[in-house]
This record gives C-alpha cells, structure tokens and sequence, in this order.
RNA sequence: GUGGGUGUAGCUCAGCUUGGUAGAGCGCUGGAUUGUGGUUCCAGUGGCCGAGGGUUCGAAUCCCUCCACCCACCCCA
C-alpha cells in the first residue's frame, strides 16, 4: 500500500474546516492592516537560502529538500519564506512602490527533520513582512497584528516573548566576550553545551539542561551589550507595546537559529502542544537584502506562524459542518426532477444542498440524519404532480407540503 | 543523526505472562412487509495479528532481524 510519505500527512474534513477558519480569520487581520498576499514560488535556488538564512544554519546544512535540475542547476524547496518574499521584492523593485511593502503569504513549507508532535517535513506557515522601514513603530505595529491574528483564531493563554539580538555591529562583539566567559565554566556543562560553547555559543543560552541553569544565569546577557541604536531601538518597541496595552516578557537569552535576524526578535510560546511550543517566531532583518545582492537597502521585520501547531491548539471538538437540505427521490422517475429541483434551490437560497443518488426512503432518512441535515426533502410522484413536496424538519419531525417558493424561504 | 514507546477489523482496543491457527465496542451493510430518520432488537460485512526468518507437532503469543508510526533529544514554526 503506497502512504503519505514520512511527515507529511492528509488533511482531512471535518478537521480542513478548522485550517479554513483559521486562514480566515488571518486574512480578515491583514486586510484590516492593509497586509497584501503575496505566493511565490515553492522552488527556488539553493544559493537564495544558502545565503539568506545562513551557510551554517542547521536548516540550510542539513534540512533542506535540496535536488539537481535536468539543466544542471541546484534546486530547495522553500524552508521558509522570507528569502523569497525579499528576492521577489528585489527582483521585481518593490521598493520604487509606494510607502512600506506589507505582504503576507499562507502556505507549505519543507524541511527534513525527524518528525514528531507538532513538527512535520511539509509544514505550513501563515506569514507576512513588512519592507521598507527601519522604525521601531513598525515593529511595535507587526507585533500587535499578530496578537490580533491569534486572539481572532481563538487562540487563548500564549505568551509573547521579546528581545534584541543586536545588530552586525554589537553583535560580534558579544558573541566574543560570551566565548570568553564560557570558557571555564563549559567543562562543567552537559555534553551539548561543551559542543556549542565552541560552535555556536549563543545556543548555549537556549539550554534546558536543569543542572546548567545557574551556571548559564551568570553568563552575561546580549542585553547589556547593545550598541546605543540598537539599544534605543528595543526602548521604543518596548515603549509602544506598553502603549499598547500588549502584554510581553523580555527574554534575553532568546536567541533564533537563522542567521539573518537583528534587533528585535520575538516569539509566542503556548502551553500543551508537547516540546514544541513555539507558535510563531519572528524578528527583523535589516541586512537581508544586501547579502542576496540587493543593492537598495531594504530592511524589514516579519514573522511566521506555525499553522500547524496553532491548529492543533484551536482545534475544538470536530463536527462536521451540517448540511441543510437533503433531498430524498421516490422511485425512479423522480431522480431528474430532483436533479433540477437540486440545483434550483442552491441558485435560490444560501443553503448547503445535497441529492440522495439511491436508497429507499428509510435509508435516506436515515443518511440525513447521520449527516446532521436541518431538513430533508421528500419527492415522489404525488409530490410531482402537485408541484408541492414534501419539507420535513429533521430535529421537530414536522413535514410540510410546500411549492418551491415556501422551500426556498424556510431555508433562509 | 540519537534514545524511548507502540504496531491485532475502517476507528478505539482486549487477547500475549502460563503457545492450541481471532475477539469486544463503535462504524458500515441489510432486516423487523408497501413512501418517513433518531431509540431498540436481529443478522451480516469486515483482519496474511506491521514484514521476514527461527524454535515447536502447533506461534498474534517465545527468540532474532527489518520496517512503519508516535514521543523525546537536536533544531525550529
């Protein structure tokens, strides 16, 4: 038997409604903050996120979808989507357009990691960037859309979490110093720690290891190591999200794994969706452009959303979305005028409208109840030669006969 | 890439310790006489017991190998 293959799944109705409400709900946000969709493509150059999300990134090293072209040149398919949205904005020159570029993007995304709760090799991310801008006002502005956009998909008890990473100039600095401080203090960490001390110091912050705790409190912090625009930048964010009202905790040992982000960063962490509790993670990245080769600057903070795991978390008891009519045939020679009638009611009214193909009048009673109809519909041969059928109200047991006009209003 | 757990009917699972060639509930199909559902009753459908090998007269059950899925590490959304 041929399956889905490893980490990727089907998604099935009822539970689709669920993936549907919750697009709604985000595109109902971003069109009230102006956002405009933007798709591009699922394939790109494997130079785009070499060099946009980082050489070194575990991502670009060892997750990524990468294949050789029949013409020879290498292939990825998007990990994420950010690289591309820049690339689309350089290539097709965004930045001679008015005002910021806000664009958002819904849609799949691959990385092959080893699947498990909440984290899948095609996974979906509710998306958008906004470029053109280096203010922290939008910043403050990107962050209280996206509250917007989860508190409208019903999601309920997350937390924000903010902090700076710095900038190409503070930064390296920083990661100097932490390099230095964790040398006497990296044989007494656990096994990974030791590995990233040297490798990839600035992970060693992200360490769960209880026992680590209090040796990694000690190190010092990025915060305290920003450079004075950088530093004014994360003051203001702060100040406006106060203003606000936009609850946040500043964590400043959050750190993210592509190499692009700047200054600000930020996540949303939910409880009971297993180890992987990130919903969205998000930051700034003012020097993207430049390094895919762009020679206008084109700085710009966006975020993504995990549409799997935020589904997962929303996700309520499903039930099927009720259909309102069936219509149940009588005999043979009723089927064409039920066709009809079908197809009329749909025309005529907003309802949901579906056509028993076969069965005995029992059985399709009984489907409309399996099915949750509102109503039922009964056509047979009196009922045709009256022109009025039977309406038969599934929850009360009450039926009428009625001419298409009266079944096209009881609908409503 | 590394660890742990689980694989028996469409779904949820029992049976495995103490080997005797398969069970429940739900679902699905049909019946309780003609064109009226929900409840009830009856019947039916349905499984190479994840795959392969070994031990044995005999394996879902014991042993070995492999595979798949889930969870966790890593990393991230």
């Amino acid at each position: 038997m041929i399956k889905a293959v490893k980490g990727t799944r089907d998604l099935l109705p009822p539970s689709t409604q669920t993936w549907n409400r919750v697009e709604e709900a985000a595109r109902a946000v971003f069109r009230s903050y102006h956002y405009h969709e933007i798709r591009t493509p699922i394939l790109e150059e494997t130079q785009l996120f070499a060099r946009g999300v980082g050489e070194e990134t575990d991502i670009v090293t060892k997750e990524m979808y990468t294949f050789e072209d029949r013409g020879g040149t290498s292939l990825t398919l998007r990990p994420e989507n950010t690289a591309s949205v820049i690339r689309a904005y350089i290539e097709h020159r965004l930045d001679q357009r008015p005002g910021v570029q806000k664009l958002y993007y819904i849609g799949p995304m691959f990385r092959r990691e080893r699947p498990q709760k909440g984290r899948y090799r095609q996974f979906y991310q509710i998306g958008a960037e906004a470029i053109g801008s280096e203010s922290p006002v939008v910043d403050a502005e990107v962050i209280a859309m996206v509250i917007d956009l989860l508190e409208r998909a019903g999601l309920e008890g997350f937390q924000l979490l903010i902090n700076s990473v710095g900038d190409a100039n503070c930064r390296p600095q920083y990661v100097a110093r932490l390099r230095e401080e964790l040398k006497p203090v990296a044989p007494s960490l656990c096994g990974d720690c030791q590995r990233r001390a040297d490798t990839n110091p600035l992970r060693v912050l992200d360490c769960k290891v209880e026992a680590d705790q209090a040796a990694i409190d000690r190190l010092p912090t990025i915060l305290d190591h920003l450079c004075d625009p950088c530093r004014e930048h994360f003051e203001a964010v702060k100040r406006y999200l106060c203003g606000l009202k936009i609850p946040f905790a500043v964590r400043p040992r959050l750190v993210r794994g592509l190499d692009y982000y700047m200054r600000t960063t930020f996540e949303v962490v939910h409880g009971s969706l297993g180890a992987q509790n990130s919903v969205l993670g998000g930051g700034r990245y003012d020097g993207l452009a430049e390094s895919l080769g762009s020679k206008v600057h084109a700085p710009g903070i966006g975020f993504s959303i995990g549409e799997d795991r935020l589904v997962m978390s929303v996700e309520d008891t499903h039930k099927p979305e009720p259909l309102d009519l069936l219509i149940a045939p009588v005999g043979e020679s009723a089927l064409r005028t039920s066709l009809e009638i079908a197809r009329h009611l749909r025309a005529a009214s907003a309802a949901s409208v579906e056509l028993a193909p076969q069965g005995k009048l029992k059985r399709v009673l009984e489907l409309a109840d399996k099915l949750g109809a509102r109503f039922a519909l009964i056509i047979g041969d009196d009922e045709m030669a009256n022109a009025r059928y039977g309406l038969k109200n599934m929850s009360t047991g009450e039926q009428r006969e009625l001419s298409l006009e009266e079944i096209t209003a009881a609908l409503e």
